[in-house]
DNA sequence: ACCACTTTCTTCCACTTCTTTCCACTAAGA
DNA sequence: TCTTAGTGGAAAGAAGTGGAAGAAAGTGGT
């Protein structure tokens, strides 16, 4: 389960370091390769390469659809298989780095199964636009939150 | 059950002194580990481990929705684990106290199941402007308050 | 088609900065 | 006065960063 913000930073070299605690986390449970692809284009995605692989299975299950042709179109799109050096640091890909505008200040969040890599300022400027409201969190229907 | 506001300080290093009793009651009760995170990015709260992952376990078995994708998105840019050394200090990361501005005087309060720290004058502030009503006393719908 | 040269990519080493842990002192309450 | 809570700071270790050297891939010319 990853889980948190760990605030790190993309070089001019367009490599991202990937934060110590993730890192060893990943060194046990998985090997040092990631899928990193996105969903919107807004945002990178980083799956360990085992858990990409299972939602490859799913997928490959799942019967043919217009939504299952969309979710390959775009994640293929935007995916490449990449892997982290020794230093615990991996390469975006270019496509990636410009379209989600990932470079200098990044926020790495971990989404249970995997982890985002997002602007900084501008996932802040997100959520700031689109708050939590109580609302919301009634709508969950979670004791104790 | 935490209840009652122990204040405390927190350091120029950004460490949160845990006031005795919650200590000893966490002790006992859980681990030394905690997910400190905000909803809001006003103030933080701060959920013994073991609670917070029976959030995610109820979160992970509810379907996907957009109030459920926010609440992760919040949760998780605010969020870090964090552990108390031996003193009973927690370090509180950067980004939450720049953003609930928590130096110095502070107000943990017990919420139950989780703890909530606040900027002691930011809190009080709060409070005056937008007070506890005979209407939301009624709307809980319990005997005896 | 093959060779040589150029350029880009990748890996690894070494330095610097920050973080974490632990020790010791101070203050307060019993 | 003794014990427990709270505080500050220094030293050791870990994490992060830049860059240089080696490898690989691509390009052009003979």
């Amino acid at each position: 389960m990853f889980r948190g913000n760990h605030p790190t930073r993309v070089d001019e070299k367009g490599r991202l370091k990937v934060p110590a605690e993730f890192k060893r986390r990943v060194d046990e449970l998985y090997g040092p390769q990631f899928f990193i692809t996105s969903k919107d284009g807004k945002r990178a995605e980083l799956y360990p390469m085992k858990e990409w692989e299972r939602i490859e299975d799913a997928l490959a299950k799942a019967p043919s659809s217009g939504a299952k042709k969309k979710f390959l179109d775009v994640t293929n799109y935007y995916g490449q298989v990449v892997e982290m050096d020794a230093q615990g640091r991996l390469l975006i890909p270019q496509l990636l780095r410009e379209d989600a505008t990932l470079a200098g200040d990044v926020a790495v969040l971990g989404m249970q199964t995997y982890l985002v890599v997002a602007n900084d300022a501008k996932h802040r400027a997100q959520l700031a636009e689109n708050p939590l409201t109580d609302a919301d969190i009634d709508a969950l229907g979670v004791v104790g939150i």
